[in-house]
DNA sequence: AAAGTTTTTTC
DNA sequence: AAAAAACTT
């Protein structure tokens, strides 16, 4: 866990999965030592026990924190002449030298068997109590009003068999609905993030329905296209990991530097006075998750509308989302923010997405209880009302914090322009040999 | 398979 | 027909 990101939510979820891990070996009769510490402070004891010989471990795509400590890690195993093994994870290459044959090769590597751990055999480790007493993470109350996702392998087991036998039939058509996509959407993020599900055993998963509901093969190959496009994005922050401080292209670097403590403040708390916009933020406080649509037009308003930096808003994301994942996170951030040049400026109209993705106005009810009783058209625009209205049913909700229209055609205007310069041109003919598939 | 595509303007 | 602008899943 990167400290810079860390969550409450995080934590409880990963300890969730570990315990999990360890019920389930021990009726199989295996103790599996569950320990938590800096790598390098548990081996360095570890070694007044036992002779290691080779570390095992996947290759992490993290963020600098997590890269810091890599290096010290390689640079102490090797010191100790321990060989470190790592593996690559999802088709994600490290040092890749070009993306050209990118997409086919990880159609390739998802096809590849599974590694067989049944084969693995394991001889007992005997180590004394006051040493694992150390390192061993401590009981971890489980709060039962929380609405987080259950950690662990089998909690991601469940969500996989429900997706594909049932909840996969709405997943194109509830994918940017706020509501719908939290049961037609697979909801394996959190899982994959943490290992408690291989992106290749979902993969394989998927292609087995496929050939036992020929009928769903339209939605099933779109979600394999997902899951890919989930690859395509660590993969690029693998090759690019400085933008998680920088603008991919430094052609931005010269506009929206300021911060606006309020308006910050406001957008984090679910209180913009937007109701799409509030309803989505409160709902992701509680649940640690919103669907990707409304996370794109979550950062869309504050970096465009608010004008904020999205190095302001970057760690708060991380920290909400139960499946957060550096590779995602960084390159998500950015496109939506207009920061990576190469994409094109997205800035979403959050009240046009309000009427298109909520309807009926049934999400902002259930998240903005200010909003629960007012009239459809004004759960959309509550600013719609007069001002004695506004004073007598919705006192506690917020007047808008931007003038919608005004503040769009600024950010517009003001990425459009840079984006049309020739600096970022040919900066950008860099990016897209360096991080898109058609490159040399 | 560049996570842009469609519509409007200009030549 | 090409370029620019408008606007998106």
């Amino acid at each position: 866990m990167a400290a810079s990101d860390s969550s409450f939510i995080h934590w409880r979820f990963a300890a969730q999965g570990l315990f999990d891990l360890k019920q389930a070996l021990k009726k199989q009769g295996i103790q599996l030592l569950v320990l938590h510490a800096e790598f390098i402070e548990f081996f360095e004891r570890l070694l007044e026990y036992v002779d290691v010989k080779i570390v095992y471990s996947h290759c992490e795509t993290g963020n600098q924190v997590s890269f810091n400590r890599d290096k010290h890690v390689a640079a102490y195993l090797k010191m100790k002449a321990v060989i470190w093994k790592e593996y690559q994870r999802d088709g994600v290459v490290r040092r890749l030298k070009s993306r050209k044959a990118w997409p086919a090769n990880w159609y390739q590597t998802m096809h590849n068997s599974l590694f067989a751990s049944a084969s693995l055999k394991f001889s007992e480790l005997r180590l004394p109590v006051p040493f694992l007493n150390a390192f061993e993470i401590p009981d971890f109350p489980i709060d039962d009003k929380a609405r987080f996702q259950p950690g662990g392998r089998q909690n991601g087991l469940k969500y996989l068999n429900s997706f594909l036998q049932e909840r996969v039939v709405g997943y194109v058509k509830h994918i940017s609905k706020p509501a719908e996509s939290r049961r037609s959407c697979s909801r394996l993020s959190p899982y994959l993030a943490w290992g408690m599900l291989s992106m290749r055993e979902v993969y394989q998963a998927v292609e087995r329905q496929k050939k036992l509901q020929p009928e769903r093969r339209f939605q099933l190959k779109f979600f394999q296209e997902r899951l890919r496009w989930h690859c395509h994005f660590i993969q690029k922050f693998e090759t690019e990991c400085r933008m998680e401080f920088h603008n991919l292209n430094p052609v931005f670097n010269q506009v929206r530097t300021q911060t606006n403590e309020r308006i910050l403040e406001a957008w984090k708390a679910g209180a913009t006075g937007f109701p799409l916009v509030d309803a989505c933020m409160r709902c992701l406080k509680a649940t640690g998750y919103i669907n990707f649509r409304m996370r794109a037009m979550l950062v869309s308003f504050i970096t465009h509308n608010c004008w904020q930096p999205w190095q302001a808003i970057a760690p708060y994301l991380a920290q909400l989302f139960l499946d957060y994942e550096p590779g995602i996170h960084y390159p998500q951030i950015q496109m939506q923010a207009g920061s990576s040049g190469t994409h094109i400026i997205r800035t979403y109209d959050v009240v046009k997405q309000s009427y298109k993705q909520d309807p009926m106005g049934n999400f902002i009810r259930l998240w903005v209880e200010e909003l629960k009783d007012l009239p459809l058209a004004f759960v959309h625009e509550p600013w719609k009302l007069s001002r004695e209205d506004r004073m007598k049913s919705i006192p506690s909700y917020p007047e808008p914090v931007v003038d919608l229209k005004q503040s769009r055609q600024f950010a517009q205007q003001e990425l459009w322009g840079l984006k049309k310069t020739k600096q970022a041109k040919e900066y950008n003919q860099y990016l897209l040999n360096l991080l898109t598939n058609q490159g040399s």
